[in-house]
RNA sequence: UGGGGUGUAGCCAAGUGGUAAGGCAACGGACUUUGACUCCGUCAUUCGUUGGUUCGAGUCCAUCCACCCCAGCCA
């Protein structure tokens, strides 16, 4: 998994601009990824930050990370630490760009004024309800009676609204542009609103809008390209119609990308949120969430996260990209770097009845088949030992070669047995037995006999307990937000299993939590809590498998 | 109905007038002490439609069709 990146329309806009006689030939280019503290990040975001750090590297320029909090009260720092956790966990650094829109409002009041003055602004006092009706519609113009109010008048009000001398909602700042244009953005938009209800931020009063804070910031910042997504094409020439009036040498340019979909789960922070709240999951770190940490404690790596974010390419086609995808990134990291361990998720007994009681052997096991380097370690073997139930049959299905009374299997790494027996009490297969040929130690086979199977199992004796959750899809559809009776009532019933008596090998004792092995057999798992007493694994995704019951 | 976008395989996605990359998924097969991994092979006579221009069109022009976004004092 090489970390390269495959040509795209953006790249290919900035590897114009910046060629000899493009605009910023002989400059360095300069992005930023601006979120709202409003939530937490998800996937979707991921693909937007790997765009802007991305662009930025290739390029030899640099990215900012930048709050855009402009609307109180929605906004929390906490989300903004958050955010700040998660950009950095994913492996990208704004060294020390760290900005908030917020630090920029005196500089937007200012060329607010300016505005005014230039005839460009003026003060609304339409009611939200006002204006809604006077918005006119798709044939009809808007309109407002408060359009040719003077400019010293605006100004005075203007000044007035900043001082908290109104209270919210009373009347905006808005932009004479067009009442007459197809693009409902034009139409004299709010550039700043009234919010004085006594929850002030850094002592103001009135807040910009984003259509008139968004181009500032990056004109402030030098932003060369605002890269965003594709809901803002419409918002473009009102960005554009902001850097031309302001006083500003900074020629920013929005280009606009499609927002990633993922199979099988939802984006909104809106609709997330509703999770969290409900308590459909445990928090906004649930590891079935597609949130940053959500997937990092699912088990993620970053790096896996940036190679999904480099293969699903950028494009403005809406499309909705297979959950199986990401997982496949997952694998591709995992299948090169974690330890192989045993583990049984639902052990039943297996006992070697022509086996010494009271004797144990050791063997060696390779810690990664991929990597001889990370070298072996030793396990113990004995007369009794947990086999996966699933390994088991008593009478095998068609293609089936695993345990089935007279057959063999091979024991990875030690011997091959064959099944001999077994027993059932209370209706329930309790013990498997089954004897070992002493010449095939190691596993070998010397007679060069076929063996079709080999299984993974634990000692009795020096196995250790786990707890073990698996996880499914939160959601049953491939469009969770289809469903016409909404999002929750598409919840999967089997998203989460947790299984209490797993046995595990005795080297995951050493477990670090975040650490994740290949369980053998059956699928990547992440230590999540590494307590003594409560070991637990999530499972992260599982193997593939051609294999199907 | 006004404005802005987008249509290439089941899913992403290259392609910039010279004869449809790549990945995922799927399906065959080889290998295998993980039914994993790895490896090999198959998988678009055709690019939303219909016309046109051209020696030549996924690429240019026209037409129609489908889908997405916009009438927050959200971002």
């Amino acid at each position: 998994m090489v970390e390269e990146t495959n040509n795209n329309f953006i790249f290919d806009i900035i590897k114009e601009d910046l060629s000899k006689n493009g605009i910023l030939e002989g400059k360095k280019i300069h992005t930023r990824f601006p979120p709202e503290p409003n939530g937490h990040l998800h996937i979707g975001h991921a693909k937007a930050i790997y765009i802007n750090f991305m662009a930025a590297k290739i390029f030899s320029g640099v990215c900012n990370l930048r709050m855009d909090d402009t609307n109180p009260g929605k906004e929390d720092e906490s989300f903004a630490q958050g955010i700040k956790r998660d950009v950095k966990w994913l492996g990208f650094d704004w060294e020390n760009r760290f900005y908030r829109a917020s630090d920029y409002f005196p500089q937007m009041y200012k060329f607010a004024c300016d505005l005014i003055n230039k005839d460009l602004c003026y003060v609304c006092e339409l009611t939200p309800e006002e204006v809604k009706q006077n918005r006119g519609d798709l044939s009809n113009p808007a309109i407002s009676p408060y359009r040719d109010r003077e400019k010293q008048e605006s100004i005075e009000l203007f000044k007035r609204m900043k001082n908290g001398e109104f209270e919210t909602g009373k009347m905006t700042l808005r932009a004479k542009i067009d009442l007459a244009s197809g693009n409902f953005n034009m139409r004299d938009p709010v550039i700043y609103r009234i919010i004085n209800d006594g929850n002030k931020t850094n002592n103001w009063y009135i807040f910009p809008m984003y259509d008139f804070a968004h181009p500032i910031e990056d004109a402030l910042e030098n932003i060369t390209h605002s890269l965003c997504s594709l809901e803002f094409e419409d918002h473009r020439p009102l960005y554009n119609w902001v850097i031309e009036n302001i006083d500003t040498s900074s020629k920013p340019r929005q280009i606009e990308f499609a927002r990633l979909s993922l199979s099988f789960t939802i984006m909104s922070k809106r609709k997330l949120s509703k999770l969290v709240e409900e308590k459909v999951v445990s928090g906004w770190d649930d590891p079935r969430m597609p949130t940053i940490s959500g997937l990092k404690k699912r088990g993620y790596t970053p790096l896996s996260i940036r190679s999904f974010c480099e293969k699903i390419g950028v494009s403005k086609v809406n499309s909705t990209v297979d959950y199986m995808f990401l997982e496949h990134c997952l694998r591709e990291d995992l299948n090169i770097n974690a330890k192989r361990v045993m583990a049984v998720l639902n052990p039943i007994k297996l006992i070697i009845t022509n086996y010494p009681e009271n004797t144990e052997e050791e063997f060696e096991i390779e810690n990664n088949p991929n990597r001889p380097e990370d070298g072996v370690r030793k396990i113990i073997f004995s007369r009794e030992i947990y086999v996966e139930s699933d390994d088991f049959m008593i009478k095998p299905i068609k293609k089936y070669f695993r345990l089935f009374p007279g057959n063999e299997v091979r024991l990875k790494s030690t011997y091959i047995v064959k099944c001999t027996g077994y027993k059932i009490t209370d209706n329930k297969i309790c013990e498997i037995y089954a004897e070992y040929d002493r010449k095939s130690r190691g596993g070998k086979s010397p007679d060069g006999r076929k063996v079709k199977s080999t299984i993974h199992w634990v000692n009795v004796k020096n196995s250790i307990n786990a707890v073990v959750k698996l996880y499914e899809n939160l959601f049953l559809s491939k469009n969770p937000e289809s469903n016409e009776k909404g999002f929750l009532k598409d919840l999967n019933p089997n998203s989460l299993k947790i299984l209490n008596n797993c046995k595990v090998e005795n080297c995951l004792s050493n477990a670090e939590k975040g650490e994740t092995f290949q369980f053998m057999r059956l699928g990547y798992f992440t230590a999540d809590s590494v307590d003594k007493d409560k070991l637990i694994f999530n499972r992260s995704v599982t193997l593939k498998d051609s294999y199907k019951i």
